[in-house]
DNA sequence: TTGTATGCGTTATCAG
DNA sequence: CTGATAACGCATACAA
């Protein structure tokens, strides 16, 4: 490949001029046809990498998500992304599994590779509390795309997902359902904030007793998920106390519900309501199309590259929050108990 | 951010000392522990980028696809991802929108930063035929994921999607099924694969007339194509000559199908048996459980690393074609028609 | 306006 | 075994 060097060689002038050229400096004017007709004809691009070891800029971000597989992260991304290229700069996708080892490891391979910023999608509550993220922070622009908003001391930008979730069950409560059943994965901070909404409603209505029978823990937000939610469920509608109503945590899992619903021959929504989160391109598009929570991914993709924008300035580095409202949408899984 | 010169000045070494340990080369132990002592309390990472400049590798690759939110996509990219981390390398990723100019961007700036090698998901025809990817593929280790094996002098790995598209027929024929509809996308060397074999097999089986009217086009295989599935379909379950089968070109499109049937009433798989293809996790997981064309997505990836790693290799540059061969496999979206 | 010289952080070469 | 030094490709301060 060409270098700055036969570029200058070939339009007869020196190597500063050819890299004023490029950055769009004074140059005479037919020093600088020379060297655009020299570009042309060697097809000449630039070496980002030696420019990136000048220091000002990588141009390259790195992006780092659970999973590939979950469309909640990929809308996220690739709204990122858009913003990316926009800015000719590139993105490092990173997926860590859940493994907060690999998502140290891929921070710290980020950090070596001198990122102008790293964006981390549901970070991990270890690499929290072992100082990690504060310490990347330090070097490099960092921003959360949390579930959690009180985090102290860095760039997030979330979703107000009790508020999401109170409207979930106004809604339902309004619509006359009484026994209704709540869905979650093992872990994480999003699935507590829910738990905790439903579970503040139902003692403010008295809906004496809280059946615990009704939590459902499945593990994980991943596909491997499904099998476990549909066996749950099954069980959970051969009860002799059915729920009216099953909310679950993200719309992979109402999908799941949705699934054992059929499976069990329960009509949704006539004799189930089902209700699901995160409102991904799948609940839009199933069957029936699911009513669910609105995390707003687009804006959430969207404000990630705001702040981290910000987060870049070095005028004005103090950390933000920005708090997201969600909306329900009704769609067709769900219907009135009354 | 600490340099190799502050761990030499630490150390007491100089900095070719401090790059041998690096490294794993010989130095007297008390160098090497000197260094490695520096090292750890300033927590130094060598800068990746000074690294590539040197020429050697720049540790990172680049993968293509079209879109992030196709899970077929992200299968395989997962996959690759996995084998990228564990040679210390990472992942650009770029989604081109099925938009050839862009791909062509990305192409370019992907060359710009010296990635070790690229893998193309789905290349573009536009950028085939016009010698765009001749001209890179000349200066990066380049491999294409591809439906089509016929282009030559490019590392290509692909499925024999006639083989699985003739297992599909010969299933459905053998099961009684007479009428079998064919869904497709507009574009794409996939699509029209597809279709051969379908007007082959009808032809052969001499299954007159052949109804012009079954083959649907729909636009893409992003979700945006599903509410035009969901269209198509519902007219095609209303004709007086409903088909006993429908085939679709990916399972997405297989999954509106099966909602196209439940809003009209239609069961699945007992009135209309379904089959999709890719057997990407939604097949497995969608109700009732789609009956799919294994494409081996993981093994398309590994084997996709594994032509990355064989064209790095100077000494045997030659391109070469892997084929793989798909299974059939058979869920509960179909049923014998007999 | 232009060219020369230097530095970015690392590795490789060579002499010691 | 080690250290000084030259390269990698580019940008920039400085001198012309």
């Amino acid at each position: 490949m060409f270098t700055i060097k036969d570029i200058a060689k070939e339009a007869g002038v020196s190597t500063a001029t050819v890299s004023r050229v490029l950055n769009n400096k004074k140059v005479r004017k037919d020093s600088q046809e020379n060297v655009e007709a020299a570009i042309k004809k060697l097809d000449y691009r630039p070496n980002v990498i030696a420019q990136g070891l000048i220091g000002k800029t990588s141009r390259a971000i790195g992006v780092m998500i659970t999973s590939m597989t979950n469309s909640y992260y990929m809308e996220i991304t690739e709204t990122i992304e858009k913003r990316v290229i926009e800015q000719g700069a590139m993105m490092f996708l990173c997926s860590t599994k859940g493994d907060h080892l690999l998502e140290k490891e891929y921070l710290y391979n980020l950090m070596a590779r001198r990122v102008d910023g790293i964006i981390i999608i549901d970070p991990s509550s270890e690499n929290h509390d072992n100082g990690v993220f504060k310490n990347v922070a330090q070097k490099i622009p960092m921003v959360f795309v949390h579930s959690y908003s009180g985090y102290h001391g860095f760039n997030i930008v979330s979703v107000d997902q009790y508020l999401g979730m109170r409207k979930v069950m106004d809604y339902l409560w309004s619509e006359g359902h009484r026994d209704i059943a709540f869905l979650r994965g093992a872990n994480g901070f999003s699935y507590d904030i829910k738990e905790k909404c439903w579970r503040d409603f139902l003692k403010e209505k008295g809906a004496v007793p809280l059946e615990e029978n009704l939590v459902v823990i499945a593990d994980g937000n991943s596909e491997a998920a499904i099998p476990l939610v549909r066996d749950a469920c099954s069980n959970l509608l051969k009860k002799d106390r059915r729920p009216s109503a099953i909310f679950a945590c993200n719309d992979l899992m109402a999908s799941a519900v949705i699934s054992a619903a059929g499976m069990n021959g329960v009509k949704v929504p006539d004799e189930l309501t089902v209700i699901g989160h995160d409102n991904t391109v799948q609940s839009q598009y199933s069957y029936p199309p699911l009513s669910t929570v609105d995390l707003k991914l687009k804006s959430l993709g969207n404000t990630a590259m705001d702040l981290l924008a910000h987060a870049m300035n070095p005028e004005d580095p103090e950390p933000r929050k920005v708090l997201l409202e969600p909306d329900l949408i009704i769609r067709a899984s769900s219907s009135s108990n009354k």
